[in-house]
DNA sequence: CATGAATGAGGCTTCATTCAT
DNA sequence: CATGAATGAAGCCTCATTCAT
């Protein structure tokens, strides 16, 4: 991907984040981009092609940087703690790509479904989650009728939640999400039901 | 509210939950509907207003019929599971209120800002989790180093996503989360979840 | 006429003049009467025809009230600065209903051609005018030289620019021609040139 | 300004002089084009942005080409009938754009307030009537006591009443005053009364 | 006579996309 | 690779007018 296309991606991602698919204007992002709307459809051919790009792009960037190895290895009770704080801290850290799936997800996944990489991507977490819990049941520090899956599901939607409720606090219940403080309240919450939730 | 207008709210929920409001044709929603275009501008004068009050109408229905009396006095911890379970069901037969409002939610609130009744009704939610706590800490049944207004957000953030992310577990997952068993195991371990949390 | 009619097209006037024929609206009419917009269509039949109506009826109410028999006795030059005086201060008090003629004017009078009655006033304007000025160069008190009909057009061309270039004034050469003193400088210069044009 | 924004503006003045800001259609106008509606919208923006376009252009041109120079030698007089012909005639060259400014002018000069460069065209032409006026005052040609503002409005408002009036007189007194002869009388009959009016 | 609801035709405007230079 | 101009399809909205009660 060259300079170009991921100058073009990141314009797109915040337009796209803010507005979705529909509410965006391509003549909006090609006025943020330091090149032309030719280049846009050059590169990516159309509207939903853009969008395409823009959902694996995100996807791809919150799941990068992360260091998975440590997770196998470790306890699996410090794994799992881990593990929420990656996930919760990369969500924090790239809102708009939250947004932007969460948008996608809601309405029915149209683009995700022709994103095999994405959804290989969350297959793969799954899955490393899946391994710490039983890790854990395996040594007796998780209780043995608590379903991977489950914890998978409650712990990436509080994690979602986080991003996507964050201007729903701060109007109607006078809480900013997005203050250190309260971050870093939230996180440990989230943690600590989960920790409790699957302990043994 | 007369039934002319009732009906251009059913079929307007549906399309603006599937397509969010830039997606929507006004045109579609008309087609829909026992009435015609030209109506929908004389009650609600323009796309926003219709959106407006698809969104007033969505948060009343999701609400109504909830008899909140009897968490008053029943047991803490027994309110908080029937508590859990009101909103759980409530939005389970009210997916597209729901998704509608988390498109809204997740665009900052726009329209949202101008509904101060449906910010009241946010409010009393919250005010009646945060009254079954505190019994709770009285009483000794509940942590007293719990916060209500994470309670509030963990419990009414996982009931959220178990609606807007249905499509994505049935694509990716193989889960489909509207099964019958599939919903009961969701409600159960977000209820055990939330239980284990806040107990003393 | 009775006054429910009476009322429309007061209220019809000030909007016809102020916004046209297309830019008025027939709601807003409704709006500012004491009855509604079925009486509009019982009495007047269309939006044309109420234009029709409003216009007949301004032309009448200008003319309405002078009383131009002295005008026939008068010494002619006084005839002609009494004559002067009466059209200004008539076209003052209603600049409604000039500049609702003059915007028909402009347009090419289209409604004005089914006026018969207003043509026919129009025309015994004129005919005083030129009784007036025949009496002057009768008696050699007016140039012989000098056509009514341009004393006409010149005359009847100022007080009308008085009334329909009163905003430009204001706004572009701070001399509001509505101010008192300044309406009186007007007549005053208006009349002044008209005599000095006409005498021998 | 290109061919094509000139054409555009070409066919718009002619349709809004006739039929106003809101009795004209844009449609109407593209037909009349060599290019689409759509360009009409790239160029201008809205119908009210070539309004106002239309606006500034007719102003220009009626002023354009005027070489107010020699009026600054002429002799008071003889600048002052050169004066007026010169507005006479570029208005009777121009009678749509008269129309279209008369219009706006009626209607208050919404748009008028917008655009300044016009203004200050307009403020020119008085000054430049001015100081021919405090010429002939200081060699004793002119009058004293006469105010030039005066003598400003009651020429121009002449010129203008000749533009917007022309339909009314060939329909109620058969006087067509665009005929050359009758054209040359209006001009004449104005002039010689201005002189008549400003002369020691 | 009064009111609110209904209608169809047509108006203004926008957008993704492409072309010419 | 860059820019401004061009296009057609389709979207939102308004208006005069009529109907039912």
């Amino acid at each position: 991907m060259n300079p170009v296309q991921r100058n073009i991606l990141d314009v797109a991602l915040a337009e796209f984040a803010n507005f979705g698919l529909e509410g965006t204007r391509i003549d909006t992002i090609a006025a943020g981009t330091h090149t032309s709307k030719r280049m846009i459809y050059y590169h990516f051919g159309s509207k939903e092609g853009l969008y395409t790009a823009v959902l694996e792009y995100a996807y791809r960037s919150v799941r990068e940087g992360e260091d998975l190895e440590p997770l196998k290895t470790l306890p699996p009770m410090q794994a799992l703690v881990r593990y929420i704080s990656y996930a919760f801290n990369s969500f924090s850290r790239h809102p708009d790509f939250i947004r932007l799936s969460q948008q996608e997800t809601l309405q029915g996944g149209r683009f995700l479904k022709n994103l095999p990489s994405v959804q290989e991507m969350n297959r793969a977490s799954l899955a490393m989650l899946d391994s710490i819990v039983r890790r854990g049941q395996a040594d007796g520090s998780m209780r043995s009728d608590v379903d991977p899956l489950h914890v998978y599901i409650n712990y990436i939607g509080l994690c979602h939640y986080h991003i996507s409720s964050r201007h729903n606090y701060s109007l109607q219940f006078d809480f900013d999400p997005t203050q250190p403080d309260n971050q870093a309240a939230r996180l440990a919450s989230i943690t600590d039901m989960i920790v409790r939730y699957v302990r043994a």
